[in-house]
DNA sequence: ACCTGAACACCGTTCAAGT
DNA sequence: ACCTGAACACCGTTCAAGT
């Protein structure tokens, strides 16, 4: 919320600390525990300069996620005007599953490093937005129960975070989130059953 | 085929392994990432014995895990004895609830080591055992809808582990554990919508 | 057969020394 | 102001030496 300015750095700094990103983002989606040394290597900084962007490596994880996080977040709004909003919420449940897969290596990262309230500040950032888009549009509709919380849906659908991605799992995800729309619709003003 | 029984140990070798095994339930309970040699030093034991014991940290970790859920894995045939089906597995749910939370630091290991397939391994486990007999009885009394696998409905309550056992977890978990049920339902022969 | 604990490999983090 | 990389602290795992 205070948007104040946020160290002036130099150019040569900031272009660093992006490369830094940029790198992390590879090694981290490839190893979920790419150590720090070989990120600050790869990225053409010493470990000195690493420590300088970030207070330490859970930092830099969260950091990474909370980009990558954005770019599905921002599928919700594109989602509800093509779509109706039942559709929209269970097909953005589907392309959440598939970036989690894509990005395994980032998941595990995250669940390694930061299980306790770390999660909980990304809570508030644009993956909660667009859920709130999502259920209040299918709510306005009648077409999920009334009075489901971003928090609520994010707990529902925490089972995609426990999917190997290396084995069969399209057919456990789609069950999941196929459970879990009926949850949401049950007791919905225009309830009509379980829908496939 | 005579086997050679699994290592049929000297006593107090198998007393050292029973040792460890009591101390790494109470010291990751404290914390998840105490040292194998902060465990093996309050054993009694030296470093070495550790490993005669154990493969390595996650094996211990698994088998303290599998331990303890084998405790509310058997709580499920008992529930059904003085429950309606219904009623035995959202109970059952809400103790899982309790149990995960008390045992937080167990979990947070879990997670920190095996979040890959092991996991899978303990699946076949008392557990599902639990959840399968849960399932059946309310499947047989047409209270949810009949095909819910165990991996279904662990997945589906996969929220849990999410939950910071040090916050206001409870009404969360409570709000989870709703949706799920409604989720089961739905479909059901004997629907009766969502009841509270 | 079983145990011990120093030794090894590795990783996150810091800091004195440089530009 | 910013960077580097050796040094430090710590942890999992191994192994030579003991009983």
């Amino acid at each position: 919320m205070d948007e104040e300015k946020s160290t002036p750095q130099r150019p040569d700094a900031q272009r660093n600390r992006e490369r830094i990103l940029a790198v992390a983002l590879v090694e981290l989606t490839r190893a979920a525990d790419a150590p720090v040394s070989t990120i600050a290597k790869k990225a053409g900084v010493g470990q000195g300069t690493f420590y300088r962007n970030f207070p330490n490596r859970e930092a830099l994880v969260l950091e990474v996620y909370r980009y990558e996080m954005q770019q599905v977040a921002d599928t919700a709004a594109q989602l509800l005007r093509t779509r109706a909003p039942d559709r929209a919420l269970r097909e953005w449940m589907d392309r959440l599953a598939q970036y989690a897969m894509a990005k395994a290596g980032l998941a595990v990262a995250l669940r390694t490093t930061a299980c306790n309230g770390s999660l909980a500040q990304l809570g508030h950032g644009p993956v909660t937005r667009g859920i709130t888009l999502l259920l209040q549009a299918n709510e306005e509709a009648g077409t999920i129960r009334p009075g489901v919380t971003p928090d609520d849906f994010q707990l529902a659908i925490a089972g995609l975070w426990q999917l190997d991605p290396h084995s069969d799992w399209q057919p456990r995800a789609a069950r999941l989130l196929d459970l879990v729309m009926d949850g949401l619709r049950a007791g919905a003003p225009g309830a009509s059953g379980p829908r496939a």
